[in-house]
DNA sequence: CGTCGTTTTGATGAGCCTCAAGGTGTGTGG
DNA sequence: CCACACACCTTGAGGCTCATCAAAACGACG
C-alpha cells in the first residue's frame, strides 16, 4: 500500500527522505474496521493523530430526533483527531462509510516527529487550517447552492482530494458511499439525491455506476459548481480539475 | 472597557493574574473600523491575532455570481486569524457587520505569550477547537434544522457566546445587525427570515426589537432549535441557556 | 421634511420533502 | 444452483417550505 499520508503531506511543502521515513515509523499497527460501524475512541491522548490509510469514513452530528448530519468526509490520507477536546464528552462522532484501515500515531510520537522536522510540523499544521477551509466551504455549499450544484461540488472536491493522494485514474476514481449518505452530507433525501444525479448524467456531466465515479467534463461540473481549488489549499498549484484529470 | 477577550479565554480554564496581565500588554493600540466595511489584513504574520473588543464581524465567502454566505459571527472577545495561510491567497473576508473596534498581537508577542503561559496557550487552542466545532454545528443547522429552528438555535448560540463575555443582562442582550445578514447567515432570503421571526415573536420565544434580543422562554427556544451548548465547549458546565438567564 | 436603508406584506411558483411502491443487484442458505 | 432476503436505487403523486418579484410601511438621520 502506498501511503497516501506522505502524498497528501508532500502537497502541503517539500518533505525529506529522513521525514518521510520518521513518518513512516511513527505509523503504529494498522487497525481495520467493519463499514457502517463508528471509530470509537478509547480515553485518548490529546495529541495523538489517526490515518485513513484505505477507504471513507465521516464525522456526522445527530440531533435528538434521529435527523444525521454528515459534517466531513475522511478520505485516504487524510488525518483526523478523535478527540474534539480532552475533558469534554464527544461532540460528534467517526463513522466508517466503507471498510477502513486505520493507523495511529500515539501523542508521544506526534511529538518527536514535529519537533524533529519542522517540515512534517509544518505539513500538519496546514492540514489543519485546510480542514478548516473545507469545512467553511460545506457551510457555503448547504447555505447557498442548489441541490445540483452541491453534488456537482462535492464530486469536484473529493475527485481533487483523491487526485492529490493518486487515487484517480483519468478522470475516474472509486466513489463506494451510498446516495444516503450522499444524502446525508449534502442535506437532502436520497430520493432528491437520486432525481439531481440523473440530471447531472443527462448533462453529460458525470457517470456514476458500481461504485465508480467519471468525470466526463470536469471543467463543465466546476462551472456549474462553482468550484474553485483554491479552498483546498494545495501549495503546488494544480489550477483546476481539468489539470487533475489530464495529469 | 472590560476585556472581553480575558472573560471569553477564562471559560477555557483558568488565568492567573500575571496571565492577564500579559495578555493587556500584548494587546497592541485598538483600531476602530466602520460597519460594513472589509477586515482587510496587510502582509500578516501567520502567527498573529486580531481581537475583536467590541461589536460584531462576520467570515463570508461569496460565490461568482454574487450569493453570499456568511460562514461565521466573530463577537466581542473573539480571537480571528485574518490569515488562512501563508503563501496563499485569502479564501474568504472578514467583515465589520456594526461599527467594530479591533485589538492586534503581534506574532512575535503572542509567540511570547504562549511560551511563558501554558495556561494562555492552552485557552488559545481551545479556543480554535472551540471555532471548529461550532463550524460543524453552523454544517449542521444548514443541513438538517429548519428555518425556525435554525433562527432559533443562531439565537440560541449567540446568546451563550455573549453570556460568557458578560454582554448579557437578564435575558436580554444586543443583536445589532440586519435580517439580511442573518439570512445570509442562515441560508435564507429575508423575507422569508421576517416571517420565520414573526412565528418566532408570535409563539412567545423571543422578541428582537432595535437591535435588542429578548428570550422570553429560553429553555422552550432550545428545545425547539435542539440545542445543546456542549459543542461551545466552555469548560464552566453551564448546563443550559436557561442557567444562562437566570444568573 | 425628504431620503435611504430596513422591515413588512402579498401573490405566485419552484425546489425539495414525504409517502409509497416497484425494480435491481448481491450475498446467503437450503 | 436456485430461491430468498436485504440493501440500495428508482419512479410517481401530492404537498409544504421557501424563493422570487414587487410594493408599501416604517424609522433613523441629515
Amino acid at each position: 500500500m502506498p501511503d497516501p499520508l506522505v502524498r497528501k503531506l508532500q502537497r502541503y511543502g517539500p518533505l525529506s527522505d529522513a521525514d518521510r521515513l520518521w513518518l513512516a515509523e511513527a505509523l503504529g499497527t494498522r487497525r481495520q474496521v467493519a463499514a457502517r460501524t463508528d471509530i470509537v475512541v478509547e480515553g485518548e491522548d490529546p495529541r495523538a493523530v489517526n490515518v485513513v490509510l484505505d477507504g471513507w469514513a465521516c464525522r456526522y452530528k445527530q440531533l435528538a430526533d434521529g435527523r444525521r448530519q454528515i459534517v466531513s468526509l475522511i478520505l485516504p490520507g487524510d488525518p483526523y483527531d478523535s478527540n474534539p477536546f480532552l475533558h469534554d464528552r464527544m461532540d460528534h462522532a467517526v463513522c466508517a462509510l466503507t471498510p477502513v484501515i486505520l493507523a495511529h500515531v500515539r501523542g508521544s510520537a506526534m511529538q518527536d516527529l514535529t519537533a524533529r522536522s519542522p517540515n512534517l510540523n509544518e505539513a500538519f499544521h496546514r492540514e489543519t487550517l485546510a480542514n478548516a477551509s473545507i469545512q467553511r466551504e460545506w457551510t457555503v455549499s448547504l447555505g447557498c447552492r442548489t441541490g445540483i450544484e452541491r453534488l456537482a461540488h462535492l464530486f469536484c472536491e473529493v475527485f481533487a482530494r483523491l487526485a492529490v493522494v493518486g487515487l484517480t485514474k483519468d478522470s475516474t476514481c472509486s466513489f463506494p458511499i451510498t446516495q444516503n449518505d450522499l444524502a446525508d452530507a449534502l442535506g437532502q433525501t436520497s430520493v432528491h439525491i437520486n432525481r439531481t444525479l440523473q440530471d447531472l448524467r443527462a448533462a453529460g456531466l458525470i457517470t456514476l455506476r458500481g461504485r465508480q465515479l467519471t468525470l466526463h467534463d470536469p471543467d463543465g461540473l466546476a462551472r456549474l459548481a462553482y468550484f474553485d481549488p483554491a479552498y483546498l489549499h494545495f501549495t503546488v498549484d494544480e489550477a483546476d480539475l481539468g489539470a487533475l484529470v489530464r495529469e
